[in-house]
This record gives C-alpha cells, sequence and structure tokens, in this order.
DNA sequence: ATAAACCCGGTACCTTGGTATAGAGTCAAC
DNA sequence: GTTGACTCTATACCAAGGTACCGGGTTTAT
C-alpha cells in the first residue's frame, strides 16, 4: 500500500461514515464499482469512492431507494442525458413525498378525531377509539 | 360444519378482504386467537374472529404496526385497563405521524430547492443536483 | 517475532407484512 | 364415487437495507 491516495475498505467506511459490510454490500448491488485490489486481494479505493459515498448516502437522506440511487447514477454515466433527465427524477420523487405527506395527514386527521371522542376515562369497554376500530370506516 | 355462525378459513377471509394466508400469519403471530377445529382439523371461526379482523386493518389503516395492535388487544383484554391507556397509544401515534410529516417535509424542501436550482437544460455534468449530491449539505 | 488490528469471501440472519409452494387430507356436488 | 374446491402443515421466498459470523489470510506496531 505505497499509494497516499488509496484508502482502505476500513478507512473508507468511516470516511463515510458507514459499516464496512455496507460498502461490501454497495458493491455487490453495483452502486459502488469493485475497486482496484493489492495482490492480496484487499480492496484500494480512490478518492472519487469517498465521493460516490457521499451522493449514496445524500441521495438516501432526501429518500430515494437503492434502485433509484442506481437509476442516477448510470444516468449520469450514459452520454445523452441531459439535466432535464436528472430534474424530473426529483420532480417525481417529489411527487411522491408530497403524496406521502397527504396520506399521513389524513391518519393523523383519523386519529386526531378518535382521541378527541375520547374522555379518557372508564374502562376500555365504553372507549370509543376501541370502538371506531371494530366498524368499518373510511380513513 | 353444523353450525351456522361458525366460519371456514376462507370464507372469514373472503368477509375481511384479506388472504388465507395472511390470517394463518396473524394466528401465529398472536393477532387471532386460535380457533376452534372441526375433527379434520379444519378452523372454525365464531362471528368475533370478523370484528377482530376489522379491528386489526383499521389500526393497520391508522398507521399502526401488528406489533402495536397485538399491544392494543392485549390492553383491551386486561382488566384494570382503561379508556386513558388507548388513548395515551393514539396520542402517541399522532406524534409519531406528526414525527414523520415534518421529516418528509424538510425533504421535499430541499428536493424542491435543487429541482428549482436546475434549469433543465445542459449535460449532466452541469447538473447543480447531482453537484448537490456529491456534497456534504445539510438536509 | 508476535500480538493486535485489519481484511477476505460466503453465507446466514434481521425487520415488517405478508405470499408461495409442496404434498397431503377433506368436503360437497353431480 | 369421483372430480373439483377447499383445507392442512411446514418451509421457503419476497422487498429493502443492511448486519453478523466464520474460518482463514495480511499488515502493522511494538
Amino acid at each position: 500500500m505505497k499509494n497516499p491516495e488509496a484508502l482502505t475498505i476500513g478507512k473508507l467506511a468511516r470516511h463515510g461514515g458507514v459499516n464496512i459490510m455496507t460498502i461490501r454490500y454497495y458493491e455487490r448491488r453495483g452502486l459502488l464499482p469493485a475497486p482496484a485490489r493489492t495482490a492480496s486481494g484487499y480492496r484500494l479505493y480512490a478518492d472519487d469512492a469517498v465521493r460516490r459515498l457521499q451522493f449514496i448516502r445524500q441521495a438516501q437522506l432526501l429518500g430515494f431507494s437503492l434502485s433509484e440511487i442506481q437509476d442516477l447514477l448510470s444516468l449520469r454515466m450514459q452520454p445523452g442525458t441531459t439535466c432535464a433527465d436528472i430534474r424530473m427524477r426529483a420532480k417525481e420523487k417529489i411527487a411522491a413525498v408530497e403524496k406521502k405527506i397527504e396520506d399521513l395527514e389524513r391518519i393523523k386527521n383519523a386519529l386526531t378525531a378518535l382521541a378527541s371522542a375520547c374522555r379518557g376515562k372508564g374502562p376500555t369497554a365504553d372507549c370509543p377509539i376501541l370502538e371506531a376500530l371494530e366498524t368499518e370506516h373510511s380513513t
């Protein structure tokens, strides 16, 4: 290991704040390219692996699944892909997030209605929340 | 099968709009009590099984996990449990849902900012979305 | 020169909420 | 009296995103 910029898997992991196994997992999934190896088989990563890992982590934080990230990464590689293609993925994700928020709002409203119907006194036999759960009711 | 209110598993499944396997799965998980059996081993459900299945389905729609539903069901059984105990579960769930909504709002805002920074023109090399993903950035 | 720390591949395991398959037995109808 | 629909148990499999273990080899530091 004479190359000063080469990282072993452990260093890359610490750098990126992830587990070593996660890195190997990403490689198996095709999210990280297979790196160079030493004569004894140790993985050696160049600096761009750090950026790549960063990319994956950030995209995950923004709600992209690993498959979607794979898609973004391969889009980026393909010549002919434009900024508009990427932006479309972002817009789709925004729409999906908005839908999820709406679903959760509906759930929250239903739960709030139930909780406020319950005086919080008495035995469970009289609990309006439990009663409501036993009967069909469009959320 | 002489009991007019006894349901085979298939009928219960159709009644509740779930798969037969799902019912057996719920039984294994302890969400549905083990029903009576015919001499040949067929499950025979009474009417309350329909209500129980309903309960599970409704609670799921409100965002409760199967474990939480199990908790609700056993609470209901335990003498001494009050309406307030149930209401507390509902309030906790409301808080969890609110937190999830906040997380998603933050994600949505970050994505929206990225998408609006992207003019949607040019090659991916200049895409501000991809650039942003490669650099640390608190969402 | 030897112990500690690191890395290898392969496989199995975890969570959540189910679904599928196989091989066998049972029930109802014609 | 047999065909077809139904049910049984047990086991395996799915997505998603990892995590853990095992038995071994390697590198580094003292």
